[in-house]
RNA sequence: GGGAGUGUAGCGAAGUCUGGCUAAACGCGACGGACUGUAACUCCGUUCCUUCGGGUUCGUAGGUUCGAAUCCUACCGCUCCCA
């Protein structure tokens, strides 16, 4: 299978430009894809994964990964189809870029692989250049076609953000020429921005410069959600906002329906390998076998081999083994990834250690919860709500371990 | 600039004409519990705060009234139509 026969067969395309005219490209010597990420955030997040694993899949077909890190688009702020973005101090951008370029760097290692911000091109323009040399090719009467742009005419939307798909085309064919790219991939949402690089490019190279676009369909879960939240929070690639215990514990608890989809989307695991993890999860629901295989391929390579091990020693404690036995060191080790609290060694009315632990959001919630029997306290129901918390009593009087309902778990650590 | 409408709990949406029985129907979501495969479905409970006496809510500020989400006035926001 060619590289974009593979991604078919994978769900992740959408639209391509010119697919014989694509694979000719790349049969005939190493080019270059890119996939470009604005810094609105100092994490990347699930969502930004998608198109990150088409260029990987690339990368591994033999092509060369570009990432551009938008500092100079972030500054400007890709339109969205409702309101005018909100902009981000330069402060903010910096933060996020060096954020976002660590895990890309890690993601895609240093090997056939580019990481670049496009400030440092789009930040050298100047506003006569960029209209003299830019803004003659651009037609305002192609401009407003686009989807997010026709969108926005109801409801306004500022000159400078109608300006962003001039800099991406800007972007897309300044990597043609550093980079030898001609491959722009995205979300769906992309393809109006990727088609103004390609007409770009034809414009000023002229029409038998070769430039590709392809897009990825979104992905929704069964029951049609956005993919990528757990409990209405984005599951972020960075360690600190999301541990890799809940990471690895969101792909594990992935439905039977989408289980195969995301095995195919998500991993580099070949068609016989899914077919088998299929076969076996049909056979066998209850196994979760393709469900604990996606939470591994996918928490190593966002997180490594070391993580997976962690979350799944954790995962083990706290589903099957025994909480109250474990001693303080295994605590420490196992829950490091869970949220944590700081508490005294006084005790504690059980009410209140829930509410300033965080653990519940009012008394009132906390009394219920207490009533229901949803609170373990290191590994002892307490159904009681005057239960005074004595933190001296497990692991060594260094920590109190709080489970709410099944399986979300919270350490109070002892200061 | 002229006209119409609308603003209720996390979201959606009743209630407003015909003031009290409304801490405010119902649906969704969320959180618990049972079941289970750390699932789905289903079922049950909870969903403003509370020292459980009560306290504070229906865009905001006033007013009428024994009593207002409901009536009156002003202001703010949003939507639509006309120009």
């Amino acid at each position: 299978m060619n590289f974009i026969e593979d991604l078919k067969w994978r769900g992740a395309l959408n639209q391509v430009t010119d697919e014989t005219g694509l694979i000719d490209a790349m049969q005939s010597g190493e080019i270059g894809a890119y996939v470009g990420t604005d810094p609105t955030a100092d994490s990347l997040h699930l969502g930004h994964l998608i198109p990150f694993m088409v260029l990987k899949r690339f990368q591994n077909a033999g092509g060369k990964a570009i990432i551009i890190i938008g500092g100079a688009t972030g500054a400007i702020g890709d339109p969205r189809p409702t309101t005018e973005r909100q902009l981000l101090s330069p402060e903010q951008l910096r933060e996020n870029e060096k954020g976002i370029t660590e895990q890309v760097t890690k993601l895609f290692g240093d090997d056939h692989t580019v990481i670049v911000n496009n400030n440092d091109w789009l930040g050298q323009l100047t506003l006569t250049d960029f209209l003299r040399d830019y803004g003659k090719l651009f037609s305002i009467n192609v401009m407003l076609k686009k989807d997010v742009v026709a969108s926005r005419l109801e409801t306004g939307i500022s000159f400078t953000e109608f300006t962003y798909q001039i800099l991406q085309g800007i972007d897309f064919h300044e990597l043609w020429r550093r980079h030898n790219v001609q491959l722009e991939i995205g979300g769906s949402d992309q393809w109006g921005n990727i088609t103004s690089g390609i007409d770009l490019i034809h414009s000023i190279e002229g029409n038998e410069a070769k430039a590709f676009g392809l897009t990825i369909p979104l992905m929704t879960d069964s029951s049609g959600k956005k993919f990528g939240k757990s409990e209405g929070n984005a599951i972020w690639l960075n360690p600190e906002k999301t541990s890799p215990y809940t990471f690895y514990q969101f792909w594990f608890n992935q439905s039977d329906e989408d289980v195969v989809k995301y095995l195919k989307y998500f991993t580099f695991l070949g068609v016989d390998e899914i077919n088998a993890l299929e076969q076996e999860s049909k056979n066998n629901p209850g196994g979760r076998v393709a469900q604990r295989r996606l939470a591994q391929e996918v928490t190593k390579f966002v997180h490594g081999e070391q993580a997976v091990s962690d979350a799944e020693k954790l995962s083990a404690a706290l589903f099957t083994g025994d909480v109250a036995n474990l001693s303080a060191t295994d605590i420490a080790d196992a829950f490091g990834g869970v949220p944590s609290f700081d508490i005294t060694a006084d005790k504690k009315n059980i009410v209140d250690f829930l509410v300033d632990g965080e653990v519940e959001k009012s008394k009132r919630q906390a009394r219920e919860d207490v009533t229901n029997g949803a609170i373990t306290i290191s590994g002892e129901k307490v159904t009681d709500v005057n239960f005074e918390i004595d933190p001296t009593k497990h692991y060594e009087g260094k920590f109190v371990l709080v489970r709410r309902g099944k399986k979300k778990y919270f350490l109070g650590t002892v200061k």
